[in-house]
DNA sequence: CTATAATGTGACCAGTCGGTCATATGACCG
DNA sequence: CGGTCATATGACCGACTGGTCACATTATAG
């Protein structure tokens, strides 16, 4: 939590702290974020900044802060459309919604999303090309399958792509991050429990993908 | 690409270089990776270091050519269960056996995830709290949406409330990464081509979801 | 054994980091 | 005006960074 002196702060300096702040993050990321740079970017001095805040993980927190303060300024007035919605319109209602508010806030999110979320596939560094290595051997197995007549002509291939590619990083991340956690992770991996997981979640997206592109325009 | 000089070292020596830098990336990731912290572990001198590398992308690439080679001894004898899998078969076999892969070289695989997929959500810094409140949320909505009957009370909470989050989360960079790259962000959020992207990604979800698990159970 | 080439070494460099603190500035009050 | 207190400042600190290079060591060849 910043202390009170920076929230006594007038406006226009305050948000020079925070675009700052933004700034150095969405750029650099948690822990290549500079506290020094971000202190040269807003024209205060390096001890007020440590009046401020305790440190860099107190900036950061400080942008969650704003981001909360943000978005019931824009939920305000912004309700979903009728109130008997079912809980996946409602989920939809709430994506979109959330899409419009990074739209909104584009730095500001993509800076807390870089640090909470990672990189992200897309953005990138020198290893777009390994990235596409196995987005390219996906795309040829489904358009092969297509030829083949298995698939519908009619799926959208690019973005069954990235349905894939989701799933075989979220789960990858998913062994590796709780498996880690596990005494025995061969043990672990192999269990029921973990098995009918992974089964299952496959599942849910191999049946979402096997329903053509013309089932999808006329249900949606 | 390390010097053939490296690649000449002796096997004991080379091995603790690569894993010298493999638990360097994997507790620090790419950016706060220190090559000094890299050669003490390893215990080769700086000098030679740079002998090998030119720099600190240039280890991290050489652990993404060893990943290539333990791949390909991995699958040199694993092959596929049957030759007439259809695509989904096919996928899912992948998936499990990159799980298998995983779990064979957790270490090496958790560092290059790290860097490139980031650090994970199921991981995490001091920020678990900040996602449990938003997935908290789905799991009440889910199991509030049984309670009226309008879900299956057979499905499973926790992996929906996964399925979801993931999704939420994947849109989310997508929006930002890909957005950023446009010259008006909300022109591009807005166009139909996004919006039926989106639409139809969540109906893929959706679709998979609303089945119970019972249908789940017979049919997989 | 000597000469030459390849490899290994760590002290050293300039630069940056997060963080501190004595001092300066300004705001408020009697 | 003087006195008091909150705030602002940037020189300075030790630690660490990625990177270099003159020199030591070892291997190879004649």
């Amino acid at each position: 939590m910043p202390k009170q002196t920076f929230l006594n702060l007038p406006e226009e300096k305050r948000l020079a702290v925070v675009n700052a702040a933004v700034d150095e993050f969405a750029d650099y990321g948690f822990e290549a974020a500079s506290i020094n740079r971000i202190v040269a970017a807003s024209g205060i001095s390096k001890g007020s900044f440590y009046q401020y805040f305790t440190d860099k993980l107190d900036v950061f927190n400080h942008l969650l802060d704003v981001i909360a303060q943000e978005k019931t300024e824009f939920f305000k007035d912004r309700h979903p459309p009728g109130a008997n919605l079912d809980t996946f319109q409602y989920f939809r209602w709430m994506i979109k919604a959330g899409m419009e508010f990074n739209t909104a806030n584009p730095r500001l999110m993509q800076a807390v999303s870089r640090v909470l979320l990672g990189e992200g596939l897309y953005y990138g560094r020198n290893f777009e090309d390994q990235r596409l290595k196995s987005t390219n051997a996906m795309r040829m197995m489904l358009q092969q399958a297509i030829k083949s007549g298995e698939v519908d002509p009619s799926v959208d291939v690019d973005l069954a792509v990235m349905i894939m590619e989701t799933w075989s990083n979220a789960i990858s991340s998913y062994i590796l991050n709780e498996g880690m956690k596990q005494k025995d992770i061969m043990k672990w991996v192999r269990s029921a429990r973990t098995q009918e997981k992974i089964d299952k979640l496959l599942y849910v997206m191999e049946y979402g993908l096997r329903k053509t592109e013309s089932e999808f325009i006329s249900q949606t």
